[in-house]
RNA sequence: GCGGGCGUGGUGGAAUGGUAGACACACCGGACUUAAAAUCCGGAGGGGGUAUCCCCGUGCGGGUUCGAGUCCCGCCGCCCGCACCA
């Protein structure tokens, strides 16, 4: 068997057959070992896997693998992310309906999961758009209405005219649908809101206890709630006929600068401009222009500050007898604080450019460190660093931060309108998580609304609320709103008519609750909370940093929502996270300049060039730039092909190759043509390893040699360090220590037959720890090789080697001898021989004593078992 | 603009403040072969001496240290995220 090589395309389907037969991954929930859960983002069913889920379901497959061998009870489950909207464009187009294409997909894609290899759970497995799954996502819709968690609530969308629908921001490219070409339209619509924003201080504050988060994720999610400490100030109206207001509230975060005012502006969405607006053409047209604008944010960036004047004046809140002029200003966001600002121009640059324009005075208040108070001026830049406060009555002197308080609590104890003139609040970036979407392929919001007796949950014993299957596209716009029948149901309450919600939920709410799911899949209430107490939180998420603020924050978010609604008792739903780099490829081009797929690329090397010619008619090809793979750029490589060719572990151990997997990592054919090799170098390794055992049977045994022990030491050295690169997940390393590994190995299967007995020993005990080290990158081929050395059972049941920490350490060291800082030289010495030996023994080294050339060291450092460091 | 990250051979990348370039890919040489593939052995940061030696070298400029790819300060370049947030 030595001379055969090892075939993938035989072995891996049989493996996995053997794995399936034997239920070797299904999980039980009452194993009373450690838990551990590791979970890759399920995918949506889109038709096909491509090389990102194979790098993701790799990585997540060694966390599994190897925490299993290391004897705990692991859950490693899979499903389907599989309601939204590519379904139902692919029902228009193809005249079909949204589930048929939906589990045409799952099928497909099951089958491909299926033939890399994955010791995935599949008992588990489960599709979101069923209403098996969706029914309790209903329930617990029904349950945080009742907790108070969900509201409905006016607010503006972006509507497509012509498709009748609407988009989210990121379809509206140009102002315009991105599927219809329709100008978008701002509307005002009623929708289904989660209170996310309730949660925001302490989704902030978890933050700091996510340590197994990147960085990046936790900083991203800090800026998207965007917590901003302030102050809302109200600003006393000038008595006039136009309005009758009494006061604008404005808020600011720079109240010290409240001397530096100017003016105050106002949104053009600003409640008060709407009633200006009604008797003020001019300013009637300024608001339409602005909302006009509104959507595109490309012109944002680049919008002119401008306003228009309104006509009011307001008191200046500390200097009696002063007036500001109020402006309606393109810049102010009616989202955010109070919808109305004070314009302090020296030392915040939108009110500068905005004073510049209108002639408004500027004022500075906050002075520079090294400047002169007579003649510190603004030009073209406002002046936002630190400094002290200046010109500003009793608030000069103050630092920035001493001046925000002494100001809060000067206007706290003013009153305006009767009421507190300042009030320190907190403003947060982050809104309330609108759910509403006019689509049919959604989890439908099961609510009922009665002319009578306003909306109504659906009541618990006619959930779940089913999509109906006999719909039609032909119309566009919510197919369920379309529907003869299905909307018109009795009024749960007095049974009047009325009228079903046909909007659905968002698909954000489906994957924000799967992973809890998982823990009892198959039970009767969305939850059973013992067991999900008991797995969760998920021990090591891994997916693309893609979903690094939405789909994760939608998640902490509704694991509290789920708590507060007795589902599980816990908030944070992810303990580890990780999120992997993309999977690039090089891009081709013809000459006509289209892309050109890499199946259809022959490539050559010759020296250091590389040139390119199409595989079919031999025309040369442009080799392009490395981008993530892409349909549209044609740059992407098939699993299933590489499984058909490669096999699947060679896939697997690729991905998990060379690139640190935090990082992108380049395809190539190459690097896959290596990993194959590598496959085939560790099957003739086992093959030979065999072959000697049964030439030596006969020969008599010696003892231990220092060939043995050195080739003992490294194998359990890279037990060791390949357990710490995987628990760490640099499996880039843990790949480097395998290699290492097999090159001593395979060194040394050479020098055998010296001494039979002691050194096959070790080899035989080598090559039985490098095939479980690659058990859970290449489970097929450590099966097969498992096998191959007469083991018991199978690799995937076996537990991780003991590593004898006697052979971790070493009696030698070498030491680096270095004479100011560059190495000159190195000793070999006992572990733990004394500084003062070890200076002796450099001293008298010929090539030391050349540098020292005759001087006498300064100083000499010797940092035990390292390095020697001799001053001159 | 704000925030985060990164910059090391031909390439992907290693390196608790302690021998820079592990490991791999590509390349070159040799062995085996009628030949090729596969495989095995060896070489390789740059420059010079070509022996077993020396100089330079982790984007650039400073600093701390016996010692800096790593820490600090200032630049340059690239990538990602957010962006009129008061």
């Amino acid at each position: 068997m030595s001379g055969e090589r090892y075939n993938p395309r035989e072995m891996e389907p049989h493996w996995q057959e053997v794995w399936d037969q034997r239920q070797s991954f299904v999980t039980s929930n009452d194993d009373p070992r450690e838990p551990y859960y590791v979970l890759e983002m399920f995918p949506y069913p889109s038709g096909r896997i491509h090389m990102g889920h194979v790098r993701n379901y790799a990585m997540g497959d060694v966390v599994a693998r190897y925490h299993r061998a290391r004897g705990k009870n692991v859950l490693h489950p899979m499903g389907w992310d599989a309601f939204g909207l590519p379904a139902e464009n692919a029902a228009i187009e193809r005249k079909t309906h949204p589930g048929t294409w939906t589990r045409a997909n799952i099928a497909t894609m099951k089958g491909q999961l299926k033939s890399m290899g994955l010791s995935i759970d599949w008992t588990r497995e489960f599709a979101t758009c069923e209403p098996e799954y969706y029914k309790h996502q209903q329930a617990m819709f029904i349950d945080m209405m009742a907790a108070g968690l969900v509201t409905r609530k006016q607010s503006k969308v972006n509507w497509d005219p012509v498709d009748m629908t609407v988009l989210a921001n990121e379809q509206v490219i140009d102002g315009k649908g991105w599927r219809s070409g329709a100008v978008v339209e701002q509307r005002e619509l009623t929708q289904w809101f989660f209170k996310i924003s309730d949660f925001a201080e302490e989704l902030l504050e978890a933050l700091d206890g996510l340590t197994e988060w990147p960085e990046k994720v936790r900083t991203m999610q800090r800026n998207w709630i965007g917590r901003s400490e302030g102050l809302r100030l109200l600003f006393e109206m000038v008595p006039n006929n136009t309005v009758n207001a009494g006061s604008i509230e404005v808020f600011t975060t720079r109240p010290d600068t409240i001397f530096g005012a100017s003016f105050v502006a106002l949104s053009p969405d600003h409640p008060l401009t709407a009633e200006l607006a009604r008797s003020n053409p001019a300013l009637a047209e300024f608001v339409e222009e602005t909302r006009r604008l509104g959507t595109a944010t490309e012109t944002i960036e680049k919008a002119e500050k401008k306003g228009v004047f309104t006509g009011l004046q307001v008191k200046h809140p500390v200097l009696d007898g002063q007036t500001l002029p109020v402006y309606v200003a393109n810049f102010v966001l009616m989202d955010y604080g109070t919808g109305a600002i004070f314009g302090c121009p020296a030392h915040d640059q939108r009110d500068l450019d905005f004073a510049r324009k209108y002639d408004l005075p500027v004022i500075p208040v906050v002075l520079p460190p090294d400047a002169d108070a007579a003649s510190f001026a603004i030009g073209d830049e406002a002046y936002v660093d630190t400094g002290h406060i200046f010109n500003s009555g009793f608030l000069s002197g103050l630092s920035i931060a001493e001046a925000k308080t002494a100001a809060a609590q000067f206007f706290a104890e003013r009153t305006v309108d009767g009421k507190p003139q300042g009030k320190v609040e907190v403003n947060y970036r982050l809104r309330d998580w609108g759910v509403s979407r006019q689509r049919y392929w959604g989890c439908p919001i099961p609510v009922i609304h009665c002319e009578v007796c306003g909306t109504l949950p659906v009541p618990n014993k006619d959930l779940p609320v089913v999509l109906p299957e006999d719909v039609t596209f032909d119309k566009p716009g919510n197919a369920l709103d379309h529907h003869p029948t299905w909307k018109h149901v009795p009024c749960p309450q007095c049974g009047g008519p009325a009228r079903r919600e046909t909007d659905t939920m968002d698909t954000f709410v489906d994957s924000s609750w799967y992973y809890a799911r998982f823990t009892a899949p198959q039970a009767e209430t969305p939850t059973v909370p013992d067991i999900a107490n008991r797995w969760l939180p998920v021990d090591q998420y891994i997916g693309g940093v893609e979903h690094a603020i939405l789909h994760l924050l939608y998640s902490r978010y509704f694991t509290r929502a789920m708590k507060a609604t007795g589902h599980v008792g816990l908030d944070e739903p992810f303990k580890g996270l990780f999120t992997q780099g993309m999977v690039t490829h090089e891009t081709y081009r013809s000459a006509a300049g289209e892309w050109v797929a890499p199946v259809d690329v022959v490539l050559e090397t010759s020296g250091e060039t590389r040139s390119a010619t199409h595989l079919e008619t031999g025309a040369p090809i442009s080799i392009g730039s490395v981008e993530k793979m892409s349909k549209s750029k044609k740059n992407v490589v098939d699993p299933d092909e590489i499984v058909a060719t490669y096999g699947a572990d060679t896939a697997r151990w690729f991905m998990l190759s060379d690139s640190p997997p935090e990082r992108d990592v380049q395809w190539t054919e190459a690097g896959v043509e290596g990993a194959s090799r590598f496959q085939q170098r560790i099957w003739r390794l086992v093959g030979d390893t065999v072959a000697l055992r049964a030439q030596s049977q006969d020969l008599p045994p010696v003892a231990a040699d220092e060939e043995a022990t050195a080739l003992r030491r490294a194998a359990h050295r890279a037990v060791q360090q390949v357990a710490d690169d995987i628990e760490g997940l640099r499996f880039n390393r843990a790949v480097a220590q395998i290699y290492e590994l097999t090159n001593a190995l395979v060194r040394s299967s050479g020098l055998v037959s010296a001494a039979p007995a002691a050194r096959l020993a070790a080899l035989e005990e080598g090559v039985g720890y490098l095939v479980q080290l690659i058990a859970p990158m290449m489970p097929h081929l450590a099966e097969t090789c498992w096998q191959a050395l007469g083991r018991e059972g199978l690799v995937a049941d076996a537990p991780w080697p003991q590593v004898d920490p006697a052979l971790l350490v070493d009696n030698d060291v070498v030491m680096p001898i270095q004479v100011n800082g560059k190495r000159r030289g190195e000793i070999t010495v006992a572990k733990g021989t004394a500084p003062a030996e070890i200076e002796r023994m450099v001293l008298s080294l010929e090539a030391i004593a050349r540098m020292l050339d005759g001087k006498t060291p300064r100083k000499i450092v010797v940092v035990p078992d390292r390095i020697v460091n001799v001053v001159v």
